[in-house]
RNA sequence: GUGAUUGUAGCUCAGUUGGUUAGAGCGCCAGAUUGUGGCUCUGGAGGCCGGGGGUUCGAAUCCCCUCAUUCACCCCA
């Protein structure tokens, strides 16, 4: 015999923990419905040659690869290092994230798709990361994105969507922050070191994590003089409402400069009388986001205060994620939510809806055969006219359905059995009270469960 | 990839400076109650103390290795 047990990383969704999944992956999927959004689904498989080096040297090695069928070691025998022998031995990978198989099939559909194109896709992704607390090597990816148009419109509607879904889940007190990756170039440039937009990036990203002192300890070591650290420490020390960090950003980066896209892309997204994004879209400068392909506006949704899980939802705008794939001039902007992290939110916070169930409401007892037949007959008028029901699929001692009745939480019990049969009428018992009456089938059939 | 943490019954966990037959609560099964659940009472089943090696008269307990787990870092949802 072995242990069973499942890899790292992954986890069984038991019923009550995929009824609340359920709201979740509900209430998105209805917004994104309503903002005009199309399903999609792609394989759990891809080329390896679609995935790789699209999400950088580390995403390369978090990719779950796929070892291929056949003579393997035929293959392997005179690889020249582990890379050329992965590469021998493997030619898919399962899906990292839901963008790049968009792009893909964006490429590979585009004279069927009708442009600007809004697909949403709900689908599981896979990293080979090391698992900790709200993170998994399996999880779910929610993503609605908008493909054929550099429109600032969509940054809206996808902010409207963002504050919407944050809201539609009870997780009001969420905060939103905008940021744009030409701004982010902008200060690489005011460093005079362009070239470590990169390290720039990531440094100041991890702000909230390790403050300020961390942050130019780290911009220190990767070789950046203190007076170049004095410049980022101006720019993210920029703060407040839209319109004081708007105008700072435009004392900072006028017309013709790098960081100048950025200063008119939030203009346009947060200085509008129409969109009403109101106070919990916040410019965060020390914004960054990891992946690669972003390029102009970046958007992330963090959990309420207190709750310890990283972002809760992400995206922004690639304006060239199809030229990977040779088409080239096409811009996008998506959003992300993560799924496992608003679960893990939710359940810390305890705000999760109470009545989240539409389990069995009536359990008929299996009490002999010939009020089995009866049963089964109303039963089935029962579940026709929508009610969730059930019968006891064996002649079980009563004490047993009962008690699989209560630890089942079903509400109602129905018996026909003996005496019922004689009076031509069945027992209903409301097991939250005890109390039990005797009815005929037609009253049973117009019973309010 | 780096650094820690914890592995004892189905679950959550006790287990004394190393000392008889390894415990509790919950859960499970049976009975009290042969057509009435929850509550109560009584009884029962269930453990290679993660695995391997070592020290010792004696190891769940000490040492080494290994596997698994969880957490943090890196990076990310």
């Amino acid at each position: 015999m072995i242990q069973p047990s499942i890899p790292k990383g992954t986890r069984d969704f038991p019923p009550a923990v995929m009824r609340k999944r359920q709201f979740i992956l509900d209430t998105i999927r209805v917004i994104f419905e309503r903002y005009g959004f199309q399903p999609l689904e792609t394989p759990s498989m891809e080329n390896l040659a679609t995935l790789e080096g699209k999400y950088g040297e580390e995403g390369d090695q978090l990719m779950f690869r796929v070892l291929d069928n056949g003579e393997i070691l035929e293959k392997a025998r005179d690889a020249a290092d582990t890379r050329q022998l992965v590469s021998r031995l493997s030619s898919k990978a399962l899906r990292y994230d839901l963008t790049i198989p968009f792009a893909r099939f964006v490429v590979m559909n585009q004279h069927q798709l009708v442009f600007p194109f809004r697909r949403y896709q709900v689908q599981p992704v896979w990293r080979a990361d090391r698992p900790q607390k709200s993170r998994y090597r399996e999880f779910y990816q929610c993503d609605a994105d908008i493909i054929g148009t550099d429109s600032l419109l969509c940054e809206i509607e996808l902010l409207q969507l963002l504050d919407e879904a944050l809201t539609a889940l009870g997780l009001k007190d969420a905060g939103i922050r905008i940021n744009h990756r030409s701004l982010l170039a902008g200060l690489a440039g005011l460093t005079g070191r362009p070239e470590m937009l990169p390290e720039i990036t990531i440094a100041i990203d991890k702000l909230d994590k390790i403050g300020w002192s961390g942050v130019s300890e780290e911009l220190l070591l990767r070789g950046m003089d203190s007076r170049a650290i004095q410049v980022v420490a101006n720019f993210i020390a920029i703060r407040g409402d839209h319109q004081k960090v708007l105008e700072s950003l435009r004392a900072l980066f006028p017309e013709g400069s790098p960081g100048h896209p950025g200063v008119v892309g939030l203009t346009g997204i947060l200085e509008n009388s129409y969109a009403g994004l109101g106070s919990r879209v916040l410019i965060d400068l020390s914004l960054a986001r990891g992946l690669h392909y972003y390029t102009g506006t970046i958007i992330e949704a963090l959990p309420p205060e207190g709750v310890k899980t990283g972002s809760i939802a992400g995206g922004g705008r690639y304006d060239d994620l199809t030229g990977l794939f040779g088409l080239k001039g096409i811009s996008g902007v998506g959003i992300s939510f993560g799924v496992d992290r608003i679960y893990d939110a939710l359940e810390e916070l305890g705000l999760f809806p109470p009545d989240q169930d539409s389990r069995t409401r009536v359990l008929f007892l299996n009490l002999g055969e010939e009020g089995m037949q009866q049963s089964y007959r109303l039963l089935q008028r029962m579940r026709q006219a929508g009610t969730p029901a059930e019968i006891y699929p064996s002649q079980a001692k009563m004490d047993r359905q009962l008690k699989y009745a209560d630890k089942n939480r079903i509400p109602y019990v129905v018996m026909i059995g003996g005496s019922e049969l004689e009076a031509g009428k069945l027992s209903l018992k409301d097991l939250s009270t005890g109390q039990q009456t005797l009815i005929s089938a037609e009253e049973l059939l117009g019973w309010s469960f």
